[in-house]
RNA sequence: GGGGGCGUAGCUCAAUUGGUUAGAGCGCUGCCCUGUCACGGCAGAGGUUACGGGUUCGAGCCCCGCCGCUCCCGCCA
């Protein structure tokens, strides 16, 4: 070994030893007739001093040249600091190390951008750090980022190898299948035409290996979806797949409750209380307008659609005429926010395809609005009680079908509760979560364009056993089996009970979701027959681990929490990915282009 | 597919809103410095203002195009 200690290691209780560190130089100040080199590694950093009467000049003078981030390797005794000279920042510094020799490694490059201070690193343009990811990955905060997500997985296995859970790899070369997301294909040499597919989970591996008998399966899986990307949304992610027999949905709650506790005592040493509260989708809606409620703050919505049936306020008035719904949300502090406020509010208002947003400002005791003067007595009344309105509120409102109107408010709630954040009037500690199943999702919805059917989660998510008479009569009515995992209004993975019996499942494929049977057999006919030969009842969930690790090392980009990330086109800025291949790849693929092959990597 | 934001020195940012030689801090290079840990002091180098057009006496700034990064909507069974 090169070191005889890490950076992080030296203590007291060392002086005097002869000590050899390895890592890279974190700094060197050199101070004309003493040079001190802090010598830092993964664990943390130590500091050396070469003192001129130890060395040569000529060794003495290539210390003082080791530029930051060179990689060295430094021998010499430890030794207490002069009185005075502790540094009471960093664990090693009541200590240092007298150099008395030293090997330069490898010598750095003057670096593209700091990696040593925290302060101008975090502020470092993202495009270059993904492509120096490795200069990036040193920084100390996103090292730490890398050990909590090697530290979670490890948590991971040894609580689901407790619960008796078995890890199974499956393919990643898989069919396509295309109901769900948009996949990656990968042609097949061996038969031209034909591909495979990267799978977007491991969905029908996990049943299948339920009907094979493994019970209680687990896999840290690889996804990949060819989607457009987000802040949390990567083309290939990583989830806690799991899958059990013989349970029911209760199961899977306690099981994940105790998952989740385990995780956050690994991750931040924080005891989750359990169990988690419930919440149906409907009452989610209702309440905070999104099925993945944030509830660390109210600003709920109020539902005034009795207040104002009739009213003289045409826009409310014939909107409850028309079956629709009229909801308000009070924002409590906001009465000042600008038209620029306003006017974004109410572009996502439009976004849903309302005409305009309603609102009340409540300044100097009086009622702000342009509508106001169209309300009775009773309605203000109404307004007053059930917002508990006062002095700089903003009331803003939704006039919609049900769930329209819930979904336009519950963006609105949290917009201005970013707004009121920045303004200081909302205060959420970083350590506060809020977990929460959203349960009895509708099964299915509905696509007016095509006509048909969908399934809300997946086609293989078992209905309510009491509404499965409604499945031919009023497919509407019926709920999933289906359960999310909610943390800060973060969706962190959900799953449901599956279908076992094969006639459901059909019955499901072919008759609500109208895939043609020669299709279906083609895409899941493997599915069906594997069901007729002993299919235990089972369920299951997912777990966006990425974004599990994201909430744990508190930063909103997933990005941070992956080591070698895509850009949102998808491409890797480090190694410049995707790029061309040569003709003969693709002759042996049988596959001929129909554009010209881009300027940018290997040249056709 | 659609909408918004950003792009100036190696890095982080300025540039009196269209005005003459594009600045600062850090970093880098050189010199000085024996207790620093954001070491300090002095001096210096470093720019096709992403790129391509246009308007103008004059463009980092305005217009058009294009590339890259980013956020959001659609999409993500």
């Amino acid at each position: 070994m090169k070191r005889t200690h890490h950076c992080n290691e030296l203590r007291p209780a060392h002086i005097g030893q002869t000590v050899t560190l390895s890592g890279w130089v974190h700094s060197n100040r050199d101070l004309g007739g003493l040079i001190f080199i802090d010598i830092r590694d993964r664990e943390g950093r130590t500091q050396t001093v070469f003192d001129p009467s130890d060395w040569t000049k000529e060794l003495f003078e290539q210390a003082a040249t080791l530029r930051s981030e060179s990689v060295v390797s430094i021998t010499g005794k430890v030794r207490q600091r002069p009185a005075g000279t502790n540094n009471a920042k960093i664990p090693t510094g009541e200590v240092e190390v007298m150099a008395q020799s030293f090997e330069v490694l490898n010598m750095a490059e003057v670096l593209p951008f700091p990696v040593d201070d925290p302060e101008v690193a975090n502020k470092v343009n993202e495009e270059l750090r993904l492509q120096y990811r490795y200069l990036d990955l040193r920084r100390p905060e996103m090292a730490r980022n890398l050990r909590t997500r090697s530290k979670v997985a490890t948590a991971i296995r040894v609580f689901m190898d407790e619960q008796g859970f078995l890890e199974v790899e499956t393919p990643t070369l898989f069919k396509s299948t295309p109901e769900g997301a948009r996949e990656f294909l990968v042609p097949n040499r061996r038969e031209p035409g034909t591909f495979y597919a990267l799978p977007q989970s491991p969905q029908q591996f996990k049943q299948i290996l339920m009907v094979a008998g493994v019970e209680k399966y687990f896999q840290l899986a690889r996804c990949y979806r060819d989607e457009d990307l987000r802040a949390d949304r990567q083309p290939e992610f990583t989830q806690v797949d799991i899958e059990m027999s013989f349970i029911e949905r209760e199961d899977i709650y306690a099981l994940i409750e105790g998952l989740l506790q385990r995780v956050w005592k690994t991750a931040l040493n924080v005891d989750v209380p359990t169990p988690f509260k419930r919440i149906s989708f409907e009452e989610a809606l209702n309440r905070y307008g999104i099925d993945k409620p944030d509830a660390r703050f109210g600003m709920e919505l109020v539902d005034f659609t009795e207040e104002f049936k009739g009213s003289k306020f045409g826009v409310f008035g014939k909107c409850i005429e028309g079956g629709g719904v009229v909801k308000a949300i009070n924002a409590r502090g906001l009465a000042g926010a600008t038209q620029g406020q306003i006017e974004t509010m109410t572009e996502t208002a439009k976004g849903f395809g309302a005409k305009g947003l309603a609102y009340i400002k409540i300044e100097n005791g009086e009622w702000k609005s342009p509508i106001v003067k169209f309300f009775s007595d009773a309605e203000k009344a109404a307004l007053t009680t059930k917002l508990q309105i006062q002095e700089g509120d903003l009331i803003l409102f939704a006039a919609d079908q049900w769930l329209n109107a819930c979904e336009i408010l519950g963006k609105i709630r949290l917009y201005c509760a970013d707004v009121l954040k920045t303004q200081g009037k909302l205060t959420i500690p970083a350590d506060q979560f809020n977990f929460l199943w959203v349960i009895e999702f509708p099964l299915l919805g509905f696509d007016r364009e095509n006509n048909r059917w969908y399934s809300s989660h997946h086609p293989f998510t078992a209905p309510v056993t009491d509404d499965i008479p409604f499945l031919k009569t009023d497919p509407k009515k019926v709920r999933g089996q289906h359960y999310d995992i909610v943390v800060n209004g973060v969706e962190l993975g959900g799953g449901s009970i599956r279908i076992h019996q094969p006639d459901v499942q059909k019955t499901i494929f072919e008759e609500l979701l109208q895939i043609p049977p020669d299709m279906v057999q083609a895409r899941f006919g493997y599915m069906l027959e594997a069901f007729k030969y002993g299919a235990p009842p089972h369920g299951g969930i997912a777990l966006g681990f990425d974004r599990l690790i994201a909430i744990l090392c508190n930063t909103p980009s997933i990005r941070d929490v992956i080591a070698f990330p895509k850009t949102a086109k998808g491409t890797c800025l480090m190694t410049d990915s995707p790029s061309t291949v040569e003709p003969k790849q693709l002759r042996d693929l049988h596959i001929e282009l129909k554009v010209k092959p881009v300027a940018s990597g290997i040249p056709a």
